[in-house]
DNA sequence: ATGCACCTTGTAGCAACTACAAGGTCAAGC
DNA sequence: GCTTGACCTTGTAGTTGCTACAAGGTGCAT
């Protein structure tokens, strides 16, 4: 298959998928006589596991790290355990940042019942080290 | 205050200030005889108020916004609890993402019960659309 | 044969910093 | 008076993970 065909059955583009190979994070494809990449199931499946990884949140460096720990058949299970824990503790903390986040811009709408920017809450606060 | 007092004091390393000033979100820093920055205590609240909203999670170009209005004393308040409330709807649907995925990193660990590789089901996993 | 969608490479841009390099300034200590 | 070391200056390039061109080649239908 070529290259917009892939990138339509994962939902990536073109671009990205090629930039995925010149990083080495895709190997590279086979190509037609009018070099023009041409891809098999096997890319396909590697695509795919790089796009889901990276949607979960992994960063290019942790999907190698998946990557080559998925290609040892025989490796333990806890390297890609340590791997996937670590990224939902880091979740987690984004989690709780972004919930504690959420709470201040509420407490900040609710506070503010000024209708001029001079008495505006908001304002104030945001010059102060924090509002909560 | 020199550049690097300025930057203890508000937590930001001195680059970042300089950054701030090039992009014209900090006004320009008076110079000694020496051509060292010179803040002033109008500096050092500005800058918390930059630091504040981008901590907010604030993109530039909405701190931008965030210092035009807070400049216009007498402009109703309605335009600041707008972005807020943007900024708002923004960071619970960050959190609403994050926790999808959290519960789908949290599902992998505790399907993985193999020792090897081979069999581990997250690896398996990654290669499909989606876990859930 | 002509149009149009697709492909190729290479380069530059995005956000918001961060990290140098190469050099100037200032206060303290000998 | 001179050195050491911490600080400052500018300018440029790197970071992450793509995305967006530009300029040209290919494949296929009409």
């Amino acid at each position: 298959m070529r290259i917009g065909e892939l990138a339509k059955a994962t939902g990536t583009k073109a671009e990205t998928i090629r930039y995925y190979e010149r990083e080495g994070i895709l190997p590279t494809a086979d190509r037609t006589d009018s070099n023009y990449r041409d891809y098999s199931d096997n890319h396909l499946a590697a695509l795919t596991f790089v796009r889901r990884a990276r949607q979960l949140g992994f960063s290019m460096a942790q999907v190698r790290e998946l990557l080559a720990l998925s290609n040892h058949e025989d490796n333990p299970c806890q390297d890609i355990d340590r791997l996937v824990q670590l990224q939902l503790t880091e979740v987690e903390r984004k989690i709780a940042d972004l919930m504690a986040l959420r709470d201040e811009l509420g407490q900040m709408l609710r506070s503010c019942q000024a209708d001029k920017i001079g008495e505006c809450q908001i304002i104030g606060s945001l010059g102060r080290q924090s509002v909560m």
